[in-house]
RNA sequence: UGGGGCGUAGCCAAGUGGUAAGGCAUCGGGUUUUGAUCCCGUGUAUCGCAGGUUCGAAUCCUGCCGCCCCAGCCA
């Protein structure tokens, strides 16, 4: 991919912005509101603001919007600038926040004030909102509104001492009540709340709102380009008439996308909240959760994320994305990078009659088919084994090559096994398989190079390590839970199970992803697990065409 | 019913007057000691609908339809 060809309508703009000399260098910045954790949706914006500023040699500013004290604290603070950075962007000193101007901020609202084009209003919320007219009606002017500016700066003023009580008075743009924007409806743009702010203390008691702080802390850094969601495409308008009423020395343009929606996740911030809180999820950094820290945890690697968000597009249309085009994501790039092991993670013991009682070979095992650079280890194997259950059937279809009774199967990297014997419980669940084994088909070295159907894996059941592994699934039922009126409705039941799985000894020393060869990639929880009691996660599955046979067959019937 | 956006295959998405790229998914096939990977091949897309302009329209014009956003002293 040749990152200096625009590939979308916004990047157009700005190569097209640098080609003509308007900018000699691109600022973005990315400004979230620190008053929750950071998700898929945004990966997108942070991807966009950082890499469009990389590629062309510009900077990105790392903005928390800290205008509303009392929702937002610097818990989320850390986490979302190590999200960030562990997403692969770097701020460099660039790390402001809208708080940072207050001062400046201030000084502009007194200008408004001054030039006329803001007043003090009093009228109660609920009034405003009454003044403010319908979708379809023109609001009415406040009776204050034609307030004189001496008054209004005595006002402002005294409401920024905290002469005045919460919603006692606000500051208000004088733009046009019945403008049939309700934006420009003369939107508030300081109000009094005796808080103190996470950043500046004491020292405030009115804050600005986001329309007023926003596009002001975009010129004051020099953004050129201020990206944002479509949602603000009419408060557009009242982003530009702030720049024209004060003519800063940088003016900003705001351009807007579609957000990123992933089918089966929920990204609304309240959503996500009430899942940690009911206690639904383990927290905000669930591997089910669709946050950046969920998806880190899952094992999740950056640049699948970043390659998933190159692949879905900048544009203006709604968007709601298939979950396959992530895992695809995510599988090629664990393809490429992860080692390859074996696990079996609902095992069913094989007993090889005819292997010596107490031997132990080493099997020497690829870490990586396809990619010599890997290397090899050696698996211990034995007399007594584990397989998966999936990998027997006792009544097997036609296209079914794994084990069945009388049937062969070879044991990767080992040898060529047949099925015996059938030992079943009082229930009539079979609980173990007796096999013999050829030892003319030992992997590699084999003198007989005869061919079975099928490769199943395996673990030496004297030498496996038993580890907790949580296979997950996707949180929701419904493609779009975003949607659904009560997300408890369409949540997944079984989105988490967890099995006694049993591991080869080699992924005691396990970082990072690997793969469990047949089954998925899967990486040791970085939270849970322990020397005595390993615990991994699942990232995801590996293509599974075998259940899609089954799949269709079962709907063929 | 006011304003602002958006409508190209199942999901994304190029294309902006010359006869519909690409990715994901799907479905075939080949390779394979992972039913993975890899490799080949695979799409009757009424380009939302209807008119119009033009030799020629996804692209221009008109009218309609559908979906999303806006009535916080949230962002």
């Amino acid at each position: 991919m040749n990152d200096s060809e625009p590939r979308d309508f916004i990047r157009k703009i700005i190569y097209d912005d640098l080609g003509s000399g308007k900018h000699a260098e691109i600022v973005t910045r990315f400004p979230p509101e620190p008053n929750g954790y950071l998700h898929v949706g945004h990966v997108m914006s942070i991807c966009l603001n950082f890499g469009v500023a990389a590629e062309t040699g510009g900077r990105t500013y790392l903005r928390l919007d800290d205008t509303n004290p009392g929702k937002e604290s610097p818990e989320y603070v850390e986490a979302i600038k190590e999200n960030v950075r562990w997403l692969g962007f770097d701020w460099d000193d660039r790390l402001t926040h809208a708080s940072d101007y207050f001062d400046r901020l201030y000084e502009s609202a007194v200008t408004l004030i001054e030039k006329g084009a803001a007043y003090v209003d009093s009228l109660s919320a609920e009034e405003i909102r009454e003044h403010r007219g319908t979708l379809t009606e023109p609001g009415t002017n406040s009776p204050y509104r034609n307030r004189s500016v001496e008054e209004n700066l005595d006002l402002f003023r005294r409401m920024r001492a905290g002469e005045f009580a919460d919603g006692e008075h606000v500051l208000r743009a004088r733009i046009d009540m019945a403008s049939p924007n309700m934006n420009l409806r003369d939107p508030a743009i300081y109000r009094i709340r005796h808080i103190p702010h996470q950043n500046a203390g004491d020292e405030w008691c009115i804050y600005p709102m986001y329309d007023f702080a926003h596009g002001l802390s975009d010129a004051f850094e020099g953004i050129t380009h201020s990206l944002c969601t479509l949602e603000f495409e009419d408060h557009r308008p009242l982003y530009d008439w702030f720049l024209d009423q004060l003519q800063p020395e940088h003016r900003p343009r705001q351009i807007e996308f579609s957000r990123l929606n992933v089918a089966y996740a929920i990204t609304s911030k309240r959503k996500l909240n009430a899942l940690v809180e009911e206690g639904i999820v383990s927290g905000w950094d669930d591997p089910r959760m669709p946050t950046i820290a969920g998806m880190r945890r899952r094992g999740y690697p950056p640049g699948a994320l970043r390659e998933f968000v190159r692949r879905a597009g900048v544009t203006k249309k709604d968007k709601l994305i298939e979950m396959g085009a992530l895992e695809t994501c995510v599988r090629d790039t664990l393809g490429d990078t992860a080692p390859r092991r074996m696990a079996v993670l609902r095992p069913l013991k094989v007993v090889l009659t005819n292997y010596p009682q107490d031997q132990v070979e080493f099997m020497e095992a690829m870490n990586h088919p396809g990619n010599p650079n890997f290397g090899t280890r050696e698996m211990p194997f034995s007399r007594e084994l584990w397989i998966e259950q999936d990998d027997f059937m006792e009544e097997a279809p036609r296209k079914f090559f794994r084990l069945k009774p009388g049937g062969e199967v070879r044991l990767r990297f080992g040898y060529i096994i047949r099925c015996d014997e059938v030992i079943k419980n009082d229930a009539g669940e079979v609980v173990e398989l007796r096999c013999s084994y050829d030892p003319d088909t030992r992997s590699g070295t084999g003198t007989s190079d005869r061919k079975v159907k099928g490769t199943i894996h395996w673990v030496s059941c004297q030498h496996a390590l038993d580890a907790s592994v949580r296979l997950y699934d996707r949180l929701f039922n419904d493609a779009n839970p975003n949607a659904a009126d009560d997300f408890h409705s369409v949540l997944n039941e079984k989105s988490l199970e967890i099995v006694a799985a049993k591991l080869e000894p080699s992924l005691a020393e396990a970082e990072g992803a690997v793969q469990f060869e047949r089954l998925g990639y899967f990486r040791v929880d970085p939270q849970d697990s322990s020397a005595e009691a390993p615990v991994f996660n699942r990232i995801v599955t590996l293509r599974d065409s075998w259940a899609k046979l089954e799949k269709q067959a079962l709907q063929g019937q």
